[in-house]
DNA sequence: CGGCGTCGGAAACGATTGGAAACAATTCCG
DNA sequence: CGGAATTGTTTCCAATCGTTTCCGACGCCG
C-alpha cells in the first residue's frame, strides 16, 4: 500500500548521522545518509526520496545553498538542522523555505514527530513528478505525465499499463544513464530488489514489445550487460509536433 | 492581491491569548481570539480565516475534537498548541491532521515562523484554498463549492450525490497527488478504512460514470495500482466562462 | 575453435488488484 | 409510515504484474 517513506539525511557529523539513521530505521523509514552536497546530488540522481533532513553547516556547499537549489528544482520536503537556536532567525530571514527546523542537540523522537508531520502535510506520495509541463517527448514519441498516456510518432495512442508507465517515467527522468535494476525498482516502487528478482527485466521486455520497431534490436532502451539498462533518446520538454 | 492573513486563536488562557495576539498583530496579521469551541464556531460563521491556532486543552469540547470537526468540514490550516511534549506523540498517533504542532511554553517568534511556513505552504501549493472562492474549475468543468453543483464543459449541470461531491472536493484539494483509499476515506468521512472495504472504489467508479468521456479510459481520475487514485487536472481558481 | 558459466529475453503461470453489477442497508422526504 | 434515492457490501471477472522456467547469447578460458 503506502510504501515506507524514503528519507535522505545530509549530515557530516558521522555520529549524529548513524544515531539518527538507526533510530529512524527502527521506526519504519528507509534511510540513506550522506555527508555533503556532492554526495546528496549523487543520491538524488540514483533514488527517489520523500523528504530530506539537511544540516545547515556542511563542508563545501553549505545547507542554505543546498536548500535553495532543492527548492528551485522541485518541491521535496526539507527539514533543516542547525547548531544554534539563534540561527533559526537568520534562516527564516533568508526565506529559503525549508518545511521545518530543528535545533541541535535534539531528541530523535522530536525529529521523528516533525518528519511525520511534514510527510502527512505533503499529502500523498510525491506523484510521479508531474512537474511544470506535463508533456514530454523523445524521438517523436509523446508522453503525457498527467493522464499517463503515450503516443507514438504517428500520433496514435499506445496503451501502457501502470507499471509500464512508471518504468518509462523513471527512464525519462534519467535519460542516457545506465540504471541498475535496483535503481529502477527503487525509482518505480521505492523498494529494493529481492535476490533473483527479474521483474524489471520482464517489464523492460514488455515496454520494448510495445515501443521498439524491432524488439530484438532495441533503439530506445539499451541493455547494458551486467549493468542494467539505459534509455538512449534525448528528452525534449516542448511537445514534438504530432503530425 | 495578497490581503493580510486572518488568524483565529482558540485559547482559554487569557494571558497567552493576549500576548500572542499582540505579537502577531505587530507582525501584520489580523487576529481574532476566542476562548473555547463554541466561540470558535460563532467566529467561523462570521468571518473567513486563513489559519487556526488551536489549544489542545480547552474547557468544554477539547482541541482534538475541534480539530477533527474542522478537518471534516474543510481544509483550513491548523496549528496545535500542547502543554507537554509527550502529548505530541499522542496527538500524532490519533492522526487528526493538524498542519503543525508547538509545545508550550513557546517563543512567539517560533509560532510566527510556523504560521508563515504553513501559510506559505497552503497558499503556494498547486492546491488553491477552496475556501477563498466558492467556484473552482478544471479541464473546462466548473464546481461550485458553496451550492455543491457541478457543470460540465458544455455548461450543463451534472447532478452528483453528496458523497460524490465530497470525494470530488477531496480530489480538488489535492490534485496531482496519489491519494490512498485510506486518505480519501479520511478526507471525505474522517474515518479509517475497514479491511476489505471497497466503498471508495465504488464511489470513484460512479464519479467516472458521470464525468469521464470514456469511463474505461479515465482522464480525470487515474487509478494508481496498489497505491490509490490521482486527480490529474490542474485546478484553476478563476471560473471558466459558463457559456 | 569449443566448452562452460553467466546473463538476459521470452513465454507460461498464478496471485493480486481493481472495475462492474447486483444486492442490501440506510437515509431522506413527504 | 412508505417509497425513492443514496450509499455501502459482496461477488464475480478481467487486467495486470511478479515469478518461474527454459533457452539462447555472450564472454572467458584453455
Amino acid at each position: 500500500m503506502t510504501r515506507t517513506p524514503h528519507i535522505l539525511i545530509v549530515e557530516d557529523d558521522r555520529e549524529i548521522a548513524t544515531l539518527v539513521s538507526r533510530f529512524l530505521r527502527n521506526n519504519d523509514f528507509r534511510i540513506k545518509a550522506v555527508a555533503n552536497g556532492r554526495e546528496m546530488d549523487v543520491a538524488l540522481q540514483d533514488g527517489r526520496f520523500d523528504l530530506i533532513v539537511l544540516d545547515l553547516m556542511l563542508p563545501g556547499e553549505d545547507g542554505l545553498s543546498l536548500c535553495r537549489r532543492l527548492r528551485s528544482n522541485g518541491s521535496i520536503p526539507i527539514i533543516m538542522l542547525t547548531a544554534k537556536a539563534e540561527e533559526i532567525d537568520r534562516i527564516l530571514g533568508l526565506e529559503m523555505g525549508a518545511d521545518d527546523y530543528l535545533v541541535k542537540p535534539f531528541n530523535p523522537r522530536e525529529l521523528l514527530a516533525r518528519i511525520r508531520a511534514v510527510l502527512r502535510r505533503a499529502g500523498g506520495t510525491p506523484a510521479p513528478d508531474v512537474g511544470e509541463s506535463s508533456v514530454l517527448s523523445f524521438s517523436g514519441w509523446r508522453l503525457d505525465k498527467a493522464v499517463r498516456r503515450l503516443f507514438n510518432p504517428q500520433g496514435e495512442r499506445v496503451v501502457l499499463t501502470g507499471a509500464e508507465i512508471d518504468l518509462l517515467l523513471a527512464f525519462c527522468e534519467r535519460p542516457r544513464r545506465v540504471l541498475s535494476r535496483d535503481q529502477l525498482l527503487d525509482l518505480t516502487q521505492g523498494r529494493a530488489a529481492a535476490p533473483f528478482e527479474r521483474s524489471i527485466d520482464v517489464l523492460v521486455s514488455r515496454l520494448r514489445q510495445k515501443m521498439e520497431r524491432n524488439p530484438r534490436e532495441p533503439e530506445l532502451i539499451q541493455t547494458i550487460r551486467s549493468g542494467g539498462y539505459m534509455f538512449s533518446p534525448e528528452i525534449e520538454l516542448s511537445p514534438g509536433n504530432p503530425g
